[in-house]
DNA sequence: AACCGACATCGAATCGATTTGATGCAGAGA
DNA sequence: TCTCTGCATCAAATCGATTCGATGTCGGTT
């Protein structure tokens, strides 16, 4: 009594009412005179009482006010990429002011996992968001499911029971590869997202080509390929990070017939891509032209701005937002779909004359 | 019944069990007879029960397992500096083995916050993380500080009933001006980290100098001190972000009698010099030292390293994860300080000879 | 045969709040 | 004066689990 924390029990002894009137006090729910309140509330502060135990609300209600958020990788890695940023601080801001917290949930370090993450099985949680493409047979998912959890997807495939938020990355896919085309390439390499768990590094054969298990670089390729280019060469990165960029960028610039353009599946690869071609002595875009995807302001290629396909992410991160709102009053929101944008920047340009 | 989801009372009744074995036999604290568990589990699969709901489990215990952790700023700009993102990775790696989550609370994106953010009022958490240097009349502090939220401060002032986590940066900052020094260096000029809220940009003044509110860049000037730099310009900048170094580097090297070297108070600041003296024509080392803090793998700069001095942020999240356990077994863990490293990279060396 | 201890199981209290339905009281209308 | 209405208040049930103390049963010891 003395050593632990006051209750609403000890508030409502106090103030001499019961302990029903103090909660109205707090919650304001029901008719209460304002002199009680005015008791209530100053008993409350006597005692140092510092409003109602959410845990104690949270039981009686059944919702926590907490959205889960699993990345789907190490926070070290999937925060290195300004993209999940972006989209976790839309989300977040949107929650906010909703009285919702994120809860981050890591991937394992194992991949794929071995385990399941025990945070996945026991954390509380009103809504789960897969900010990281999920497949059919996630095993997280599974669990969610059991655990009775709805669950947003963040441009994974289209799966029973889940909300779909996504973008048309295919479409700008399409756009970008036209712009490209229409400078007048022909001898075209992609650099791309990893295709799966393997994270392989190197450039992909037409077997490993036809095996793609991530939706992300599988839409991607697919809509460079709705845009008629036939890549010389498709490399793929372990993940979206400059330096893989890089690797990939000396790799494909440094042989003989090297492409005049290469397009990345992320501008964080793209911009590794333009620093490799610096380094190697060629000049962009009079000698290999370079574009990218998602519309970041990369601060170290300044001035030259990426030609890129722009995606809404603080936007991305509201209409998350929006749909969990809907979930917790009980609605099924619409999947979404948000369109992107060509931005051309100063990366690209004709192909050098031979 | 047929519609909720199914509680521990309907496999206890559906195993012919009271709901006390039935919970001894998810929970395993105490004696049962094998058959039993055996016939509980078989009921709950039968039921489609998903395990104990955790509400319940948190409000019996008091425990909730989640460590709130206080960004103190918008996530966008704080998760755009890597030491933020490794430090909370480090941190997500020890807690979430021990099956603690981490739930984001980002800063009021008006600075001061004007109003208390509803997340620290009313979240549930076990302890709290401060990542961001808290001071004694931090609004947030007082409310975890009423609510008896334990608390852990990164880098903070030292504050009654709240234990530290800090690295010895006034110490790394005087190796480091000793290294500057030490190559000849006399003209020297400082970019600084914020002082406070209002987060100008610009050459600060000797009474803006004065009034220095935050305390990371006050250890980290007062360290250069110790060193001996008197430095001829100290520019202040909003935030940790590379455009901002870059800035600060064109007005420090584009006038007459510029300094023959430039110590940032972190890494991305530094970085950013190094961008605008490559944009002058300036090369570096050999027109201008350039100096960091933090010690990051900056792959846009390579094949130059930045000399700076390097915290160890995967140990210091470990750190601040230990003591988040110590915290929950009653201890009052020890503040840590941990110590930082010079590391002499190719972005330093003697003045110019003029 | 009486007793004791170990062990499995159960009933009931507990955690801290919300919420429903009941109660009491005051003022208005007949 | 009696009743009816409306409002403030309260007692008790509820949310879903954990845990303490009690009960019952069985085997073994003296």
């Amino acid at each position: 009594m003395a050593s632990s924390r006051p209750t609403l029990a000890d508030v409502a002894a106090a103030a001499g009412v019961s302990v029903s009137t103090a909660s109205l006090a707090f919650s304001g729910a029901g008719p209460i005179a304002p002199s009680t309140r005015d008791r209530v509330l100053t008993a409350a502060a006597a005692l140092d009482y510092s409003g109602p135990n959410p845990l104690g609300r949270q039981l009686r209600s059944g919702r926590s006010g907490i959205v889960g958020v699993l990345i789907g990788d190490q926070l070290r890695r999937s925060f290195r990429d300004p993209v999940s940023i972006q989209m976790l601080d839309g989300l977040a801001s949107t929650l906010g002011p909703l009285g919702f917290g994120v809860l981050l949930i890591p991937g394992a370090a194992d991949e794929p996992p071995a385990h399941l993450d025990p945070l996945v099985e026991s954390a509380v949680m009103d809504v789960a968001v897969l900010i990281c493409g999920a497949t059919a047979d996630d095993a997280n998912l599974a669990t969610l499911r059991r655990r009775g959890i709805p669950v947003i997807s963040v441009e994974g495939e289209p799966l029973e029971g889940v909300t779909e938020v996504g973008i048309e990355d295919r479409v700008g896919a399409t756009e970008l590869g036209r712009h490209v085309l229409g400078l007048g390439h022909e001898r075209i390499a992609i650099v791309t997202l990893p295709f799966d768990w393997q994270r392989r590094s190197g450039v992909a054969s037409p077997a490993r080509l036809a095996e793609i298990r991530w939706e992300i670089p599988r839409r991607r390729l697919a809509g460079l390929t709705d845009a008629g280019i036939a890549p010389v060469a498709v490399y793929e990165t372990p993940a979206s990070l400059v330096e893989h960029g890089k690797t990939a960028g000396h790799a494909l610039l440094s042989g003989p017939d090297r492409p005049t353009a290469i397009i990345a599946h992320s501008d964080l690869l793209a911009s590794g891509v333009v620093l490799a071609a610096r380094e190697l002595g060629l000049r962009v875009p009079e000698d290999v032209s370079v574009a990218g995807f998602d519309g970041l302001d990369l601060p170290w290629l300044a001035p030259d701005v990426l030609t890129s396909v722009s995606q809404p992410l603080a936007e991305k991160g509201a209409v998350i937002g929006r749909a969990v709102q809907a979930l917790m009053s009980g609605e099924r929101p619409e999947p979404t779909t948000l369109s992107m944008a060509l931005r051309i920047g100063t990366t690209t340009g004709p192909p050098p004359t031979r």
